[in-house]
DNA sequence: AAATCGGGGCC
DNA sequence: GGCCCAGATTT
């Protein structure tokens, strides 16, 4: 195929067809740098309105780099893989402090900055500073090997090597900004993941996998696991000043760093009233809590590598009570707090009504079985 | 090379 | 319920 003829029409296509998005006002590296942050493993429509708020709060590198890290991290919650986050404030306080808070423009000196690997390096310099780098994201993946019929699988890095030297070799000098986000932009409106929409791509002539056919089985990609399984009871213990009993999670690991309610691993968490508060009571013991503990709804939260049950349990507890790791925060402190986003929820349906008995998620009914 | 790390939207 | 998403880091 001609690949020059391709990067014509993929450019001509962009042109007149590209999104307008909040980080293509302008091609500030720092605004770009934050964008591209936000949107590994992340939709455009999940990340605008966070890009908008965090650059009203963090406007600049300098804002950024003297924020304190719970204000950062507050103002992620929600969006998930919170690690990004973390190693952004830490790359930017880099770039404040040895690059006199210019974004370096040397792919070197971005890939050895947290957070920053070989796609994000490849698009702020692409797109910021016009360096005529590649920048393979899951789109472009997608986008190229159905273009040119890959059919290894593109989770393996050879895979993802081929084709980075691909687009190194035809990325235009003069236009390497257009020509990766109108790779993206493809791969998101046109060349999607599933039924793509070959009739109206603008690069269809160009596609071998269009060609013989197949574009619906490419990429191809390894299944994965499925995901392991954990039960919990959820605690909402109330004082009688109304204060609610919250933990912070460790300092690795999942949500690290992030607060939460109480939880004790149950065996099953759709099991009846009388078996989980059995299982909890026999937790609780230990702190010397023995109030009736109120059997509430199932909720589920799955993450890509783990799925929870999580049944809510609640109690009054004695004003002075204390137990575990937990300290006990009013509404106001909470606010403050960084939580996952299934304790958000939890929590949110408990600050609406703390009186209600909290209902299964959804409002169905709770049906006793196992997942 | 495989596992970890969130959450939402779509089918 | 599984799959995918403008991936990087750790093991």
């Amino acid at each position: 195929m001609d690949s020059q003829l391709f990067v014509r029409d993929l450019l001509a296509w962009y042109e007149t067809d590209k999104r307008d998005l909040p980080w293509r006002k302008d091609a500030d590296p720092y605004r770009v740098w934050v964008s591209e942050v936000m949107l590994q493993q992340t939709r455009v429509d999940t990340v605008i309105p966070y890009f908008e708020r965090f650059m009203d709060l963090f406007p600049t590198v300098a804002a950024l780099a003297n924020a304190s890290e719970g204000d950062v991290v507050k103002a992620w919650e929600g969006l998930g893989y919170y690690s990004r986050v973390r190693n952004l404030q830490q790359a930017v306080r880099e770039v404040s402090e040895r690059y006199n808070g210019i974004v370096p423009d040397s792919f070197e000196a971005m890939t050895s900055l947290r957070g920053v690997g070989p796609y994000t390096a490849g698009a702020v310099l692409s797109i910021a500073y016009g360096k005529p780098l590649a920048a393979v994201d899951g789109n472009v993946l997608r986008v190229i090997s159905r273009l040119h019929k890959i059919e290894e699988d593109i989770a393996k890095p050879a895979t993802k090597k081929q084709v980075e030297a691909y687009v190194s070799r035809i990325v235009p000098h003069d236009q390497a900004s257009a020509f990766n986000q109108a790779l993206m932009e493809l791969g998101a409106l046109v060349c999607t993941a599933r039924t793509p929409r070959c009739e109206s791509c603008p690069v269809a002539r160009h596609c071998v996998a269009r060609a013989a056919g197949c574009q619906a089985r490419l990429p191809v990609k390894a299944a994965k696991k499925p995901a392991r399984r954990e039960h919990y009871a959820v605690l909402l213990l109330r004082r009688q000043d109304g204060s609610l009993a919250v933990l912070q999670r460790p300092d690795k690991g999942l949500l690290r760093g992030l607060w939460q309610l109480p939880m004790v691993a149950v065996e099953d968490a759709v099991a009846s009233p009388d078996e989980i508060r059995q299982q909890v009571q026999g937790c609780l013991a230990d702190y010397g809590i023995a109030e009736s503990l109120e059997v509430g709804g199932v909720y589920t939260h799955a993450f890509t590598h783990l799925h929870w049950t999580l049944r809510v349990v609640r109690t009054d507890l004695l004003d002075g009570a204390t137990g575990g790791d937990w300290i006990f925060s009013d509404a106001m402190d909470r606010a403050q707090m960084t939580f996952g986003r299934i304790f958000q929820i939890i929590l949110q349906q408990w600050a609406s009504d703390p009186e209600s008995r909290p209902e299964r998620k959804g409002g169905e009914q709770l049906a006793l079985f196992h997942d």
